[in-house]
DNA sequence: TTAGCTTCCGACCGATCGGTTGCTATATTC
DNA sequence: GAATATAGCAACCGATCGGTCGGAAGCTAA
C-alpha cells in the first residue's frame, strides 16, 4: 500500500521511527522499544520498520544516536554562546537543569535511564551510552580547569571530585523528579549547583584571590 | 520427580527462588527476570516456581521485599547501635557506601535499578519500591533534625536540600561503580559525605556552637 | 494404613518476541 | 517509455513470554 517513497521523504519516515523510538525508549527502556510496539504505533508493519535498520540493536544504536542530537540541541548547543571556564559551566548545568525539569524526554534523562538499564552487560549498546557519557565529562573536565587556571575556582580544585559531585545533583534531580514527581526537586538541584560552582564575585579578576569560596556558606 | 517436601524445605525452597531472584533483577531489572530463566537456572519447571507466587507480579513483589530484608540487614541494621543523630547518620552512610562499595547486589543498587526501571510507569511495583525509598527518607530525616536540635548540625540547616544532596552522592557512586568500574568513586562519596555531614569537634557539646561549620573547606 | 493435601512436573495455551521472505507498487534512471 | 531500484506489506518462522491443567509423588493427619 506504501511503496517505494522519494528519498526525502524516506529520510524523513526513518526520522519519525527515531524519534518515536526515542519516546517509547525513554519511558519503557530501550527494551521496552518493541518492533512490534513501534509498527503498531507507526501504523506500519514490523518489516517496514525493520527495512529502515535491519536489526534491533541498529534500531536502538540509531535511537541512542537522535537521544544524543537532541540533549546536545538542549544543552551545550544553547550555551555555545558563553565563555569559556566558570560561566561555561554554571550556564552548562543551568541548562542541564532545564532540560531535566522541562521534560525534554518523556520518561526523564534518557541516557540514566540506559545507563542503568544495561549498566550491567556488555555490548555495544552499554559502550555507546559510555561513550557519550565520557564525552560530555571531558567537556566539562576541559572548562573546570579553564576556570581553575583563570582563578574563577580555587587552584587546588579536584576536578574528578567537583564532576562527581555535579553528577550526583543532576541524577538525583532526575530522580526525585521520575519517582517523586517532586516539583521542587529543580530548585534544590540550583541551590546545590550555586554552591558547587559559585558566582564569580562583580569583582575584576585581579581581585579574584579575595573572593569567599562559599558566598551562601553551609546549609 | 519432586513431589511434596516438608514445610520447612518448603519455605527453603521458596527462599532460594527469591534470592536468585533477587540476583537476576539486581543485574537485568525485574523485567529481565523472567519465569523461564528462574526455572531453569533453579533447575526447576516454570509451573514449580510460579506455584510458589501464583502470578509475576507477586513474584516481583516479593523479590522486592527480599531485596528490601538485604538492605536493612546490610545498612540500618548495622548501625543501629550508633546514637542518634549526627553519629548516626555518618554511621548510616557510610554503611550505606560499603554496601555499595562491596557490591552487595552484583548489579548495583537493587533500589536504584528498579526505580529507573518502573519510574515512568504506574502500578504496585512502582508503588512498592516508592514507599521503600520514602520510608528510608523519612528515617534519615529524623536524624538530621535530631542532629539539628543537638547542635551537631547548623541551626537553618534545610533538611530536605540536605537529603536531597545525600542521594545525590549515593547515586553517583552507584553510577560510577556500575558504568564506568571506577574504583575511586568510593573515595569521593565519603569526601563528599564528609563535607556535608561534618565530624562533631571532639569539644564538649556545650561548646559546639564554635565548631567551624566545614572544616575542611572548599575542595 | 489410609486419605488428603500439596509440591512439582510435563505438556500445552495464546500472545508476542526479533527476524525472513516474496511480492507490489512507485520513484528514479537510462 | 522501459528498466531498475526500493519502501513497505502480508504472511510466516522458531523461540520465548506469562500462565493453565492434570497427574505423579510424597509428607502429614486421621
Amino acid at each position: 500500500m506504501s511503496p517505494r517513497k522519494s528519498a526525502v521523504e524516506t529520510r524523513r519516515t526513518r526520522q519519525r521511527i527515531l524519534d518515536r523510538g526515542v519516546a517509547i525508549a525513554s519511558v519503557d527502556g530501550l527494551e521496552g522499544l518493541t518492533i512490534g510496539r513501534l509498527a503498531a504505533e507507526m501504523e506500519m508493519s514490523k518489516a517496514g520498520i525493520l527495512g529502515h535498520f535491519g536489526t534491533k540493536e541498529t534500531l536502538q544504536l540509531a535511537v541512542i544516536d537522535t537521544a544524543a542530537e537532541l540533549f546536545t540541541r538542549e544543552v551545550p548547543a544553547r550555551v555555545r554562546a558563553t565563555g569559556r571556564g566558570l560561566p561555561y559551566l554554571r550556564a552548562a548545568c543551568e541548562a542541564w537543569v532545564s532540560y531535566l525539569e522541562r521534560g525534554v524526554f518523556p520518561g526523564g534523562c534518557f541516557f540514566t535511564s540506559v545507563a542503568a538499564e544495561f549498566d550491567g552487560r556488555g555490548g555495544p549498546i552499554r559502550d555507546a551510552v559510555a561513550a557519550l557519557q565520557t564525552q560530555w565529562q571531558r567537556n566539562l573536565t576541559l572548562h573546570i580547569r579553564h576556570a581553575v587556571v583563570s582563578g574563577d575556582l580555587s587552584a587546588d580544585t579536584d576536578v574528578e571530585q567537583l564532576i562527581y559531585e555535579l553528577t550526583g545533583v543532576i541524577l538525583s534531580l532526575n530522580h526525585f523528579l521520575q519517582l517523586n514527581h517532586d516539583a521542587t526537586a529543580p530548585a534544590r538541584a540550583r541551590r546545590a549547583l550555586q554552591r558547587l560552582l559559585p558566582a564569580p564575585s562583580a569583582e575584576l579578576s585581579t581581585a579574584r584571590s579575595i573572593r569567599p569560596q562559599f558566598s551562601n556558606g553551609g546549609y
